[in-house]
DNA sequence: CATGAACTGTTATAAAGTAACAATGGTCAC
DNA sequence: GTGACCATTGTTACTTTATAACAGTTCATG
């Protein structure tokens, strides 16, 4: 679970265990936040059973250093530079893994991948998020989306729609990128 | 603008000229719906001295022609059988035009296109709309979004994020798709 | 007509994702 | 143990989606 620092100023969401929202835009002690995301996962893994394997780890390690948003294809490089196999498949499996698992989100926009910052309430089970995504560095913040805009689900209903998934992205600049545009 | 016609059950947002839920599930005159929206573009285009030309025109036809989601490679083929240059560029070229000018949507999680359905007092400008896609038929509904979500707005507030567009994209599978499913 | 801005035609290539299949390796019934 | 089974891996080949680059054309306007 990423230690969440909550500005002082802003509307800002509580820090509540359970809440999440992490401010992954905002500076906190990223080697800590890091090291407990892995400690959760590996604690989901053992609770339900599934095999964090050298490939999936090392795609999950690769993810969490940073709140950057990675494609496929730049964790392959990082693969092949560990001298790991580095065909797709090999990084598309691991996604899958960590996707399916909740461990990762896809983010449509980019057609990238960012490591889940839910926190361990949220672990092992794909759920539901929304994303501010910088168009300029790729970072991403997560936070909870607990169901979907009335209004899509006032039309949903009308029509007879089962909605199963919602995709909810923000994109646009970060502080730190605003200003270093001027 | 599309003919809405709001079910006699449900909570429909009603058809409020410039609200625009326009129900692409619903069964409707898609003929008159096709030739409405298309006549709104020329519409803009008139007014804003944007050309509509011929590769422009033409995809925007095969949009407007279903509701479905059609991916840039689809509409290359449909551009090839008419006898018309189908390099790639030609349709990504219209696309783009199509996109920016608030004629059609790019589906996110597709990594396809659809006309907008959003009717005249939308033409012309990129505007924020959530939309509803069917996993199995790939047709797609609009519905306009005013902002974004509170959650989101809350989280960019607190961390100095600056939204410049937000995706809303909702998958399922409509009631068609249910049915025929048993 | 000259000029510039927008648009077109074309080649080539990059980036993202999947199908298929043989081989390996744990786990469990027996 | 050992055979059967299932998840996982390694690998080849391929499909789908998207963009760079640049020469040529059209068209409104002065
Ligand atoms: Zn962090
Ligand atoms: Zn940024
Ligand atoms: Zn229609
Ligand atoms: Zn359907």
């Amino acid at each position: 679970m990423v230690t969440s620092r909550t500005t002082t100023s802003g509307t800002a969401t509580s820090a509540t265990p359970g809440g999440a929202a992490t401010a992954s835009f905002e500076p906190h002690d990223h080697a800590h936040c890091a090291e407990d995301a892995r400690a959760s996962v590996e604690a989901a893994c053992a609770a339900r059973g599934l095999r964090l394997t050298p490939a999936r780890s090392f795609v999950l390690d690769e993810l969490l250093a940073s709140h950057r948003a990675m494609t496929a294809y730049e964790l392959l490089d990082a693969l092949a530079a560990a001298g790991m196999p580095s065909q797709p498949p090999v990084v598309y499996r691991a996604l899958e893994f960590l996707v399916s698992n909740g461990f990762a989100h896809r983010i449509e926009r980019l057609g990238a991948f960012a490591a889940c910052t839910c926190g361990p309430q949220a672990s092992g089970t794909a759920h539901r998020a929304a994303f501010l995504i910088c168009r300029d560095c790729r970072h991403v913040a997560e936070t909870a989306m607990s169901r979907p805009p009335r209004s899509l689900a006032e039309m949903a209903g009308a029509a007879g729609f089962a909605i199963e998934r919602v995709v909810i992205e923000a994109e646009g600049l970060c502080a730190r990128c605003r200003d270093a545009a001027q």
